[in-house]
RNA sequence: GGCGGAAUAGCUCAGUUGGCUAGAGCACACGGUUCAUACCCGUGGUGUCGAGAGUUCAAAUCUCCCUUCCGCUACCA
């Protein structure tokens, strides 16, 4: 332990999000992870440690650059708006972060050049070429695994093998030393399953090295010797992590970095471990700095059916979420519902559920409760009455004990389990009023101190419950306290059983906390929002550009191009719903005299029956895939409208199928 | 194809080194209660613990095999 740190008195406690990538609105699942972080951040300041809790945005890259042309707007300008909403929706969701750190902020900028310049120097960075399938529309390199089905995964097209000239990091270099930590430091990666897989998949079959220069794109930060190259991705994206405390690659770094590096958590998502267990560490080495000291990737919160598109317009948003439902609710579920290494699941109707049984329910409708009857029988004054039974010490040794499950939940990252801790407390109060029954004690003039006994244990039970909620749900603590006119306990007070001052006054209008929810009117309400929706984005298309998204424009082809493409009329002579798919069917398709199986997923829109015999359009050359497991030799060719309607096409006359399409 | 994981109540999942009638939450049904937001409390499960075989006095838990699903990864088309 430093000096610094024993002066302040507080161990420090570094904990980061990933960056947001700045391509668009992040919906209700990329925005768990800043909730999360801060549940875990605020809840290690209250265990006392000095916390420095750092999110932000990545802003640089291929993808940007397209959008913002798209938009007809500078790229810089681009990302600005993106990362004003992104930072918007952070605040909404009311996240403690002490730094909102940009890949464009002229600092990183700065030091992200002299790292790979240091790089470079040093000899862990090389010239060499980058070679992989390219696709000229897209100006992407692919590997072969990328590909889908032997296509550009972005759109579809062929590629060509090619070559670009590129700065490569030498991974192998540092692998032994990374295999050696991976192993000596069980807790480095979180969830240990995903050990095995950076393990198993890479460090031990070798490290490829990592191409960290591009020319075919310029948003980004120039290589300073070599400015026709730019530096991709990872080299930028990950070194947030030091230059966000001031690290200077020449040695000048100020106090904050000296405080707070290593951290001691990278949140992340379970699509990004490799980059931080394998990457990051290997930059961090070939720095001379030491290593983070866990890094965790957590699972992902996902839509029910599955289906987040654009558009279908059913992305869930966190401010659609906060308007409905408001900022606790929202943190609430996206905390409890996910548990530590397994995908959880958000719809409207889920989200109602909880937000009834748990918040209305248990929670708001326990502090009502507890503090009318603190007005109906003592004028709101809250008093010991001293009288004790048996049934108080099991509400007590309850309450204690969940502060203490918390923490220790809490100490293992399990978030969703220590919030189920804090519930248990607000269960049991319930209960315990059950059992002490307090308008029957009220009915009795000699039962008077015990009445005032039972409803001091209660308030002093919610109390501490409320305090405990503060990292979790900061509003709905604050209210709650301020309803029992008290202030948040520290995590030491809350060990305690019996802080609340006697003869302290509650206040006398007591306010709902979260309103039941009709089911049927929630799902109503959505409907018309969906539908507006739809109808916004209609008028926007009508009129103006505005939301380029939609209408995707492809690049001119020549007739050479479109020569590739052989189409024929295709008669349906047998037709059935591929088993195990929501949305396939599977027809048997005459094109003269052949007979092809052709799988589209056109179930919504045709049954199978009405598909018989109908004269469509068939692409015929397409290469044969694999459907849910069937083989599929074509295409069915449809229109589609705005809403996703499909419609077949087929020949205005009757023609023979076979007939060649030109 | 390789490595790893999972399969337990209608749903989401607990189940530590094999050991008393296999649990929790939600949902559902019934009962109680009225301080409270039709709320809270209690009671209720004939669940082949994915199938099969084995080890054992005893297996959801260990071994083998099969099936299905998931993750990472590779490759073919």
């Amino acid at each position: 332990m430093c000096q610094e740190k024993i002066c302040s008195g507080k161990k420090p406690y570094y904990i980061t999000t990933a960056i947001a990538y700045t391509s668009g609105k992040p919906h209700i699942g990329n925005t768990y992870e800043i909730v999360l972080a801060d549940s875990i951040a605020r809840f290690k300041r209250e265990q006392g440690y000095d916390v420095r809790f750092q999110t932000g945005t990545d802003e640089h890259g291929q993808k940007i650059e397209q959008k913002a042309k798209e938009a007809g707007i500078a790229p810089q300008e681009f990302v600005d708006k993106v990362a004003a909403q992104i930072k918007g929706i952070w605040d909404l969701m009311n996240t403690s972060y002490d730094k909102f750190i940009r890949t464009t902020d002229k600092d990183h900028e700065i030091q992200v050049q002299k790292i790979f310049k240091k790089l470079y120097d040093k000899g862990d960075i090389y010239k060499g070429y980058y070679e992989g399938l390219y696709c000229t529309p897209c100006e992407s390199f692919w590997t072969p695994s990328q590909l889908i089905d032997g296509k550009c995964p972005d759109c579809g097209r062929e590629v060509q093998p090619a070559k670009e000239e590129a700065y490569f990091f030498k991974m192998s270099k540092y692998a032994d030393r990374l295999i050696e930590h991976i192993n000596t430091h069980p807790e480095f990666i979180q969830p240990v399953s995903r050990k095995n897989e950076m393990m198993n998949n890479f460090l031990l079959p070798g490290l490829q090295d990592l191409c960290v220069s591009r020319t075919s794109f310029t948003w980004s930060i120039p290589v300073s010797f070599d400015p026709r190259h730019v530096t991709y991705v990872w080299l930028d994206a990950l070194t947030n992590y030091i230059t966000g405390l001031g690290y200077d690659c020449d040695g000048g770094h100020g106090q904050l970095f000296q405080q707070y590096w290593p951290a001691d958590l990278h949140l992340i998502g379970k699509d990004i471990i490799r980059f931080h267990t394998i990457y990051w560490p290997i930059f961090l080495m070939a720095l001379d700095l030491p290593l983070p000291k866990q890094v965790f990737g957590h699972p992902w919160l996902l839509q029910g059916e599955g289906k987040m598109s654009k558009s279908r317009g059913n992305v869930l948003y966190a401010d659609t979420l906060v308007d409905f439902f408001g900022v606790d609710a929202v943190r609430y579920f996206v905390l409890h519902e996910m548990p530590f290494d397994n995908d959880g699941v958000i719809s409207w109707e889920l989200m109602t559920e909880r937000v009834n049984s748990d918040l209305a329910n248990i929670l708001g409708n326990l502090v009502k409760r507890t503090v009318s009857m603190v007005n109906q029988y003592f004028g709101g004054l809250v008093r010991d009455g001293g009288v004790r039974e048996q049934v108080d010490e099991d509400l007590k040794s309850v309450v204690l004990d969940s502060v203490k499950k918390t923490e220790a939940r809490m100490d293992e990252l399990r978030v969703a389990d220590a919030i189920g801790e804090i519930f248990n407390i607000f269960r049991r109060c319930n209960k315990y009023i059950d059992e002490t029954m307090p308008w029957i004690l009220a009915k009795d003039e000699q039962k008077k101190e015990r009445l005032a006994t039972v409803l001091y244990h209660l308030v002093e039970s919610v109390t501490i419950g409320a305090s405990l909620l503060a990292s979790f749900m900061p509003e709905t603590s604050q209210k709650i306290l301020a309803q029992l006119n008290t202030k948040k306990r520290s995590l030491d007070e809350m060990k305690i059983f019996g802080k609340y001052p006697s003869g302290n006054k509650v206040t006398d209008v007591p306010e709902i906390l979260f309103a039941r929810m009709d089911m049927k009117k929630v799902l109503e309400k959505v409907e018309a929002m969906e539908v507006d929706a739809k109808k916004g984005e209609k008028t926007k298309e009508s009129g103006n550009k505005k939301e380029p998204n939609k209408e995707e424009i492809k690049p001119e082809i020549t007739y050479d191009d479109f020569a590739k493409l052989q189409f024929k009329v295709g008669e349906i002579i047998a037709c059935e719903a591929v088993p195990k798919s929501r949305k396939l069917l599977c027809s048997q398709v005459k094109i003269g005299n052949q007979v092809r199986q052709i799988v589209s997923g056109i179930k919504a829109y045709y049954t199978p029956e009405e598909m018989v015999g109908k004269k469509v359009m068939v692409l015929i050359n397409l290469k044969p895939a694999k459907l849910a497991g069937v083989m599929s030799e074509g295409m069915l060719l449809c229109a589609e409208d705005s809403e996703g309607n499909l419609c077949m096409m087929a020949p205005e006359k009757d023609m023979p199928a076979g007939s060649e399409i030109s």
